[in-house]
DNA sequence: GGCCGCCGTGACCGTTTCATGACAACCCGC
DNA sequence: GCGGGTTGTCATGAAACGGTCACGGCGGCC
């Protein structure tokens, strides 16, 4: 499916996250050390790096530096031990697009890594203009209007409404909507959700109890008609 | 690997498809129009169809129609400019196994293409779409619609019919529906699997009490045909 | 500090979807 | 045409799900 460099120092975890991403038919590539991860990022060109922060030669954040400054936008999730809150912080800003703290569970870092991919396959694909009815939405500027006229639209509401937008026609579920809109720190209930639908339609929809953009589909999640 | 046609008349999205199959060691054939495609369709009997909607000469869906009339059975993607939507697609009651929108990313595509190489071959992978008499249907979007008219179909109801026609042809025992549909864990009895073909029936079936289309094998299970 | 808007949460209630069992209709071999 | 097993159909109750509301926390902003 895709290429994935894991970059970790610990060969017990190197060898599961291996494990788990051939099994998923990822081809692999791996490294122990930052120089070697650097060589091999340039070399072979992977699709996804997993990156432990600690390292011998050179640590994850210098890696991640590097090779942004080489100008290399491969998706990068960290691995970052607990308590160094602050690297974490530092990660993101060095260009990481997603961190696990240690001890993670390989579920939730195969489950990242599905995502990070679907993303990165699906990249640019965030709309940024919406037109319908008498409605325009500009999302770069959080400017939302009706007959020209101002709708007060809240920052999760912008967010939730781009990526069903976005995503016109298909089936958003909330799951979806949580880790792309909220992200995956927080994890609100699903209720909160409904509830940012619920305040869409009473701005979005003509008459919000009979939504004809932004439907549910039952058991599955929400949906933008055009 | 396989031999795959790509029918596109836009030289650079042409040559992008073609250099990535090429690279994933496919055997590439290509056509810029829609009366060549048929013709080599017919020498070279390819394994994979990636066919472009908008054709000089003889648009997508008439590649697509005419070969259906001919037997050909060989699976195929069409692609499909965003605007002349799914929707509008699916309305045409083509005999597509799957579709991507343009603009698509080429990686999009080619898992797409590995998935529908895969099905051909165990046959035992689900479809994306199924069209029949005046009745379409897309699993993705949980859409179904008889003269574009929507039809409320439940999660079950998709997922029951999905299975069948992803099987059309052979025998699905009741067995197997609650196993693929439902899942391992809950196992309802065999009676609840009869309740959603017959609702499945009262909506797509002209004549349900004297079905065309999901037929019972007496003592087996249920088929799809057409 | 006090106000206000945004957000997450839990509870409530109506709706949709689902599973079940009873019974009638049916199929098929004899 | 008879009888056992199988399937179609319907009504019923249960469970899952989604819509809505009110409350409280938090942070920003006067």
């Amino acid at each position: 499916m895709s290429r994935i460099l894991v970059v970790e120092d610990d060969p017990a975890i190197l060898r599961g996250l291996s494990d788990n991403l051939a099994f998923e038919s990822h081809e692999v590539l791996t490294a122990t050390d930052g120089e070697t991860a650097c060589a091999l990022i340039r070399d072979k060109k992977p699709d996804l790096i997993i990156l432990d922060l600690m390292l011998p030669r050179l640590s994850g954040y210098e890696v991640c530096r590097r090779i942004r400054d080489e100008g290399v936008m491969t998706p990068i999730v960290m691995l970052t031990a607990r308590g160094e809150e602050a690297d974490r912080v530092l990660g993101l800003d060095l260009g990481a697009d997603d961190y696990v703290s240690k001890p993670f569970s390989i579920r939730e870092l195969m489950a990242r890594v599905r995502a990070i991919l679907r993303r990165a396959n699906n990249a640019s694909r965030l709309r940024d203009v919406l037109a319908f009815d008498d409605v325009t939405v500009d999302f770069r500027r959080y400017d939302a209007r009706h007959h020209g006229e101002l709708l007060e639209m809240t920052r999760k509401e912008f967010g939730v409404l781009r990526l069903l937008s976005s995503r016109a026609g298909e089936v958003v579920t909330r799951d979806d909507l949580l880790n792309e809109v909220w992200g995956y720190e927080a994890t609100p209930t699903t209720r909160t959700v409904d509830n940012h639908i619920a305040s869409l339609r009473a701005k979005l929809e003509a008459s919000p109890s009979q939504p004809r953009h932004l439907l549910t589909i039952h058991g599955v999640g929400y949906k933008w008609v055009e």
